[in-house]
This record gives structure tokens, C-alpha cells and sequence, in this order.
RNA sequence: GUGGGUAUAGCUCAACUCGGUUAGAGCGCUUGCCUGUGGAGCAAGAUGUUGCCGGUUCAAAUCCGGUUACCCACCCCA
């Protein structure tokens, strides 16, 4: 209860319970990245100040990303997210192979007031294909996405898919200056939270004639057929259409998947297709969200390339599993603990240990011989299935006694066929 | 960054409105029944600078100010 030994505002410790929850998650995740070729990367925690601010990537969001000088008085500022550094990477290895296709799972850090779903201090996992503007690799992340959240585990989620494109399409269409575009995005971004009223309010601040906030209205709840008919240009439409095509063809459980021309993103740097997922029935938020960045790797070295990707927001994911009550079982990685009787045993119990270790699987030591029940307490809470003993009695006959401790039985096995047991154990719990 | 709420035992909370003996309960924990066996049962035991700093008062968990953290809404986002 010492104040002195808190966290910092939004940064928490990750005991063995939520870790072992996070690398069960993580572990589901990257193997369905591998599965598709994207290959891991990492980068620094922090960049320097002008990477990470120069390019105006972030525009209003900057304020939230940690500043300050180190000691060699360079600004510096802490990794917002993966886009930035992943631009920065393409940019100094031109040799790299393209496609690029990676992914990267760190925390990031954002100077954000904490609240529910949001931290300062939080992981990320992102994918990414930089190199092809082709639209199958939009299908590909939204297929990765897809499977990851069934692997994980979830029954009910939606990803939304809709196109800058198209947005700025209906824009042009209803006579929206290109200035106000983006200020458009956002308010259309909350229609879920404040309603179509809501977002009708909020065009007003914008300063849009009548007409046009009718037309955006309007051509925002039409299909997407009636849609094509409307507008002048059909790019938007296409992009949409071809992504959907593919999708199919990949084999993506479509009813997870919907067009939603309300749905918009808040960063500026979206040039194409953008998407967004959301478990239904909880408040978190999105859970994954990203889209097609065409201009912004071009910012860091003058070259265009394009690119596409996705962030999984983990700790998003986790607080969905535990609100769901949807947490693995983990079986212990340790299957049997050696309990310690008294000193003249101690060698003893230390070799039928590494005995069973050479087996192939995990065998825990107590390190002090205190009350055997004891002993037998700590296995319990630890969820260790077995427990041996090795007391005078087992080393006098060359023995060891093991108790499974699920069902309570106990047998003792001669040493000599302590193998052929473990062999018949193991057998049984493939 | 703006506004509101909360902070009491390891955990969940009570007592605070209206200041007044020794700050309670459940769960968990420790010990014993059971000197070689976890979970169930019974019995006993320990919990604490009431987040922190200061003020008011004869007297503060309780009232006031500050501070830190958490929760909620906005902003925005994963």
C-alpha cells in the first residue's frame, strides 16, 4: 500500500496470470500470420522526435506521444505505433524483398487519459504488406483477422469494410469541400455512438448547405448497387466489390464480413480500402482496425510505395476473453513436482528428477524439505498433476512413490521401471 | 486536454450522511485436529500508519484543501 511503489497512470503489471493468458493469445495470432507468410520484426522503443513527428503523420494526435530529451540531450519521443517505424524501416533497407509482408507485436505508448479500454502503456499486433497496391493483400489481412478471432475463440464479430475512395467519391458528389473531407470523416466515424441525428448535428458545425448534408445522408444509406448507379465515378464501388470477390474466393466466412459506408477511421493517412472489427455485445471499442496507406512511406523517402495493414489491439481482446468468460484452461508446462523429505534423501530425490526431466517433460524441485502436505499445497495450487516422493523409505527400496493428483491414487514404482511407467503416462496424455 | 465519481485487511466490501470507546464482515492466509500427502470438514489465530501530505477540531476513516492512482463520460483511439 506504499504510494511510492505504484505504476505510472495507465501502465500496469503483467503477472504470470494475465501473461500466460497474453502468450496463449499472441501464440494463436502469429500462427496464423506465419501461415499466410508474414514474417516477425521488431523495432526500437524509441525513435528519434523528427521520425516520429516530422512527416505529420499523426496531425492532432502527436500531443499524445511521449516527448523528452536523453541524456545526450537529443528529443526523442516513445513508439506511438508500428506504421511509423515500419515506414522508416522500408526506408533504410532498400534491398529489403518486396512485397514486404511482416508483422510486429510490441507495446506502444500513447500519453492518453486511461480509461476503460485504454492505456498508456499497451500491445499491439500488427500486419502489414508493403509494395503492391493489388487489393488482394487487403483480402489477405482481413482473411488473417478473420481467422485469428475464430482460432482465438469468438463467435460474434464483425469486421466493416468500406473505401476512402468511395467516401471522397460522395464527397465530390455532394459538393463537400476537400478541406472539410476529413472534419466530415470523423463526425461520420461516430454514428454508431451519437446516432444519424447526432451525426447530422455535428455536419453543422461543418458549415455544409442543406443540399449536401441530404445528398451524404442519402447516398450513405443506399446499397451498394444503387450506389454505382448514383455516383459519377466508380472507383470507390470497385475497390469495395473487388475486395469482397476476393474474400469469397479465399475462402472467408462472409458472415462475418459487411460493407458499411458509414464507417470512415480517425487517422488522415487512409488513401483506399479501410476496415475496422468489432466484437458485438461489448463497449471495448475496436478490437482491430486498419486500412490502405498509399502516401505516407513516400513521406520518409520520396519514393511511392504502397501499402496495407491491420492492428489486433491485444489488450482490447484480452478484456473481451475475460468479460466473456472465454479463458483457456492452461495445462501446467510442469507435470510433475519432486518433493523434498529431508537431507540424506535430497541427492536422491535430485536424480529421480533429472530422471524424469530426461524424459521430455517439466519437473519442478521444491528447494526446501519443510512439512511434506506442504509440498503437496504448492503442486496443488500450481496445478502440477503429479507429485513424487522420495523418503527413506522409496530410496531404501529404490523406488519412488507418485501420487496423481487429480484422481488422489498413489502407486510406487521401481526405479527400474520408473521409464516405462513415464512412457505409458505420456502415451496416455497425447 | 475538459467534466464527474472513488480510494478502508491479500481480495470484495461495511462503518462516512450527522466527527465521539478497541475500524468490522465474508473470502483468502497461518496454525492445529493429521509428527509421510493438497482439495472437504471442524477449531483457533494474525490482519490495517483508513492511498499520500497538510488544515479545522478537545477529538478525523468520517469535515476542508492539495496530491497520486483508479473508475466513468467527452475528445480521440487498439
Amino acid at each position: 500500500m506504499n504510494s511510492k511503489l505504484q505504476t505510472l497512470q495507465g501502465m500496469h503489471d503483467r503477472l504470470p496470470d494475465n501473461m500466460k493468458k497474453r502468450q496463449w493469445v499472441i501464440q494463436r495470432i502469429t500462427s496464423v500470420f506465419e501461415k499466410y507468410g508474414f514474417e516477425p520484426m521488431e523495432t526500437p522503443a524509441i525513435e528519434y522526435w523528427e521520425i516520429l513527428s516530422g512527416k505529420d503523420v499523426y496531425g492532432d494526435e502527436e500531443k499524445l506521444i511521449y516527448k523528452f530529451q536523453d541524456r545526450g540531450r537529443r528529443d526523442v519521443g516513445m513508439r506511438f505505433d508500428f506504421t511509423v517505424p515500419l515506414a522508416r524501416v522500408v526506408s533504410s533497407y532498400p534491398d529489403i524483398t518486396m512485397p514486404f509482408k511482416r508483422y510486429q507485436i510490441q507495446t506502444v505508448w500513447r500519453c492518453d487519459k486511461p480509461q476503460y479500454g485504454r492505456f498508456r502503456e499497451f500491445y499491439q499486433c500488427d500486419v502489414d504488406i508493403v509494395g503492391t497496391e493489388s487489393v488482394i493483400a487487403e483480402a489477405e489481412l482481413i482473411m488473417v483477422v478473420s481467422e485469428i478471432f475464430e482460432a482465438v475463440g469468438f463467435k460474434k464479430f464483425m469486421t466493416k469494410i468500406n473505401s476512402r475512395r468511395l467516401l471522397q467519391t460522395i464527397c465530390e458528389y455532394s459538393g463537400v469541400d476537400k478541406s472539410k473531407e476529413f472534419e466530415l470523416f470523423r463526425a461520420m466515424d461516430k454514428r454508431d455512438r451519437i446516432g444519424i441525428d447526432g451525426v447530422k448535428e455535428n455536419f453543422e458545425v461543418l458549415g455544409l448547405s442543406k443540399e449536401t448534408k441530404e445528398k451524404i445522408i442519402s447516398s450513405l444509406g443506399q446499397p451498394i448497387a444503387q450506389l454505382e448507379k448514383l455516383l459519377p465515378n466508380k472507383e470507390g464501388i470497385a475497390q469495395v466489390r473487388t475486395l469482397f470477390s476476393h474474400l469469397e474466393n479465399l475462402g472467408c466466412n462472409m458472415k462475418h464480413i459487411m460493407f458499411d459506408p458509414w464507417l470512415s477511421r480517425g487517422f488522415d493517412y487512409y488513401t483506399g480500402p479501410i476496415f475496422e472489427t468489432i466484437i458485438e455485445g461489448t463497449k471495448v471499442g475496436s478490437v482491430a482496425g486498419g486500412g490502405r496507406y498509399d502516401n505516407l512511406i513516400g513521406k520518409f523517402n520520396d519514393k511511392d510505395i504502397p501499402a496495407v495493414g491491420i492492428s489486433i489491439g491485444l489488450e482490447r481482446v484480452l478484456m473481451v476473453m475475460d468479460k466473456l468468460d472465454m479463458n483457456p484452461k492452461f495445462a501446467s508446462p510442469v507435470k510433475f513436482l519432486v518433493t523434498l523429505f529431508d537431507d540424506p534423501t535430497t541427492k536422491y530425490a535430485l536424480q529421480v528428477a533429472k530422471d524424469i526431466r530426461n524424459s521430455g517433460v517439466g519437473v519442478e524441485v521444491y528447494p526446501e524439505a519443510i512439512k511434506i502436505g506442504k509440498q503437496f499445497k504448492y503442486a496443488s495450487r500450481k496445478k502440477i498433476p503429479f507429485v513424487v516422493i522420495t523418503g527413506p523409505d522409496e530410496f531404501k527400496t529404490h523406488s519412488v512413490a507418485i501420487k496423481d493428483m487429480k484422481s488422489g491414487t498413489q502407486e510406487v514404482i521401481k526405479l527400474a521401471k520408473l521409464n516405462t511407467w513415464l512412457q505409458k503416462k505420456l502415451e496416455i496424455r497425447k
